[in-house]
DNA sequence: TTAATTAAGATTAATAAGGTCTTTTTTATC
DNA sequence: GATAAAAAAGACCTTATTAATCTTAATTAA
């Protein structure tokens, strides 16, 4: 029951890149090193995040990745789901598992509200937000 | 970010233990067919369960398992904490896990703040509740 | 005394997470 | 064009966790 490690890399390397000035090409090994990630996985995570639009990246010399979704579109929570894929905090929230009860379980039906809370509070606030880049300006 | 199986077994063997009449004693051969089980790791599970003090049981002949947690004295988060120990959905939630922000990151406060909302809504129903019992009688 | 039943915990198997490595492609600069 | 720096891609390996099984012992009713 806990995020992955990928998921919180991709969080700090976001979190870096938010908190620079718009359009800022960053070197993978520089976030790996404040950061304090492997940098090869590093490298994997930061494939995912451009895969999924948050950012761009530019190989060769003066190369690295830079932010092309706003700080204040997006939450906590969609990047949960682009590293790790839609939610299921139970196994048979998934399509894929079958349980005798499933259609008619209470306790099942329980549990998809409290991932509702969850996933709501995980999108109240913006990535922006989240490190207060707004009172700043 | 998932509840394991463990913890989903549990819950089904105190569905069907609070779904029968109070102090009644069941064979765990029963509830590992009913609900669908493996046996050898249904007895583990209600072993954590004894131990926790949800249930008792009797062995030998005639042995089984039976409630002494009233239903509507439990809620979901405390069969979790009792299978999985103390929650934490992000790695820096645990004293063990060191980050260099730790300390002033505004993320970690924030998912102690989606982890508390979802703990209170694991806690807002009891068991007996859940399954409706309340309603039926 | 016997058979049924759970206790305890070692052991194994399967899956997932975390991390590394090698090769290729792209790019700026000399 | 040659060279070196950087990320892309994905194979590979290692470790940790989860899930399940198995064996032996203890308990109990009949
Ligand atoms: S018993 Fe209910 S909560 Fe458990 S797996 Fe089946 S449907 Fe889901
Ligand atoms: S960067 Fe913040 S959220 Fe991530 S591990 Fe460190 S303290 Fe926790």
């Amino acid at each position: 029951m806990q995020l992955t490690r990928k998921t919180e890399y991709a969080v700090r390397t976001l979190l870096e890149l938010v908190s620079r000035p718009w359009g800022e090409l960053v070197q993978t090994c520089e976030i790996a090193e404040t950061k304090d990630i492997p940098e090869p996985f590093l490298n994997k995570t930061i494939r995912d995040l451009a895969r999924a639009g948050f950012v761009e990246t530019r190989r060769g010399k003066m190369g690295g990745v830079r932010l092309i979704k706003p700080g204040d579109s997006f939450t906590m929570a969609d990047v949960v789901e682009t590293i790790e894929g839609p939610l299921a905090i139970n196994p048979c929230l998934r399509d894929s598992y079958s349980c005798i009860n499933k259609s008619s379980c209470s306790v099942r039906q329980f549990l998809m509200e409290s991932q509702a809370r969850f996933v709501e509070h995980l999108n109240s606030k913006t990535f922006a937000e989240l490190i207060g880049q707004d009172c700043e300006k």
